[in-house]
DNA sequence: CTGCATCCGTTCTGATACTG
DNA sequence: CAGTATCAGAACGGATGCAG
């Protein structure tokens, strides 16, 4: 974990806004496109396709079709998937604990 | 950790490209605007300048001017920023390892 | 249901030039 | 040294319509 160039590299990867909530939504096991679309707010169809697609080029999460009327197609963490998910989880959980700080430190800058 | 909308509030703050690794660069101590760009490979004067104000303004790091010639301008993690530096390791060394298993992915692909 | 194609306005970024 | 200002091209992102 020395070169900071790779890092540049992956982030751009894994950095997506995106990117890390589907990881996140995959976390307890497959999910189909429209339950992804659903419990991701503010997601459009469109920049879920291309997030997934993204995301199954590089190896993160699998894409399944069942090819019945309608149609199925479900999603699931490839094992590579699940150690990313594991290792963004303590970024995520900061996000969340850290947000109300965030907020004031913000506030108190732009009130000067 | 439940509620991904906060979640991607803060994903907007901290899932940006060049944030992590200037939060990275920060971890061993104070760093002046040169050194920063120097060692984030890749970075323009204009990205680091943006980038170093938006942390500033979210209290992950702190800037201090020297009134000196030449000018002369420190930045250093807070303590909030060094508590997103540990949230952030995982990731960072995540990606590092997994650089190439990525890399492969992608060329399989898209060799289809 | 699960997309893809297209249009189109917004945002992002790098390059360049200039300043205290 | 550490920025700011400006501009133009690239990339992003949403809306809409269509398809298997």
């Amino acid at each position: 974990m020395e070169d900071p160039c790779q890092a540049r590299e992956v982030l751009g990867i894994v950095g997506d806004k995106w990117a890390l909530l589907v990881v996140r939504m995959l976390k307890d096991g497959p999910r189909r496109f429209t339950e992804l679309k659903r419990s991701i707010d503010g997601i459009s169809q469109r920049m879920l396709t291309v997030t997934l697609r993204d995301l199954e080029r590089d190896g993160i999460l699998t894409r399944t079709v069942f090819a019945v009327m309608p149609p199925h197609v479900s999603y699931e963490l490839t094992p590579m998937g699940r150690t990313l998910r594991e290792a963004t989880a303590p970024l995520l959980e900061w996000s969340i604990t850290h947000l109300p700080l965030i907020a004031a430190a913000r506030a108190e800058y732009d009130g000067r």
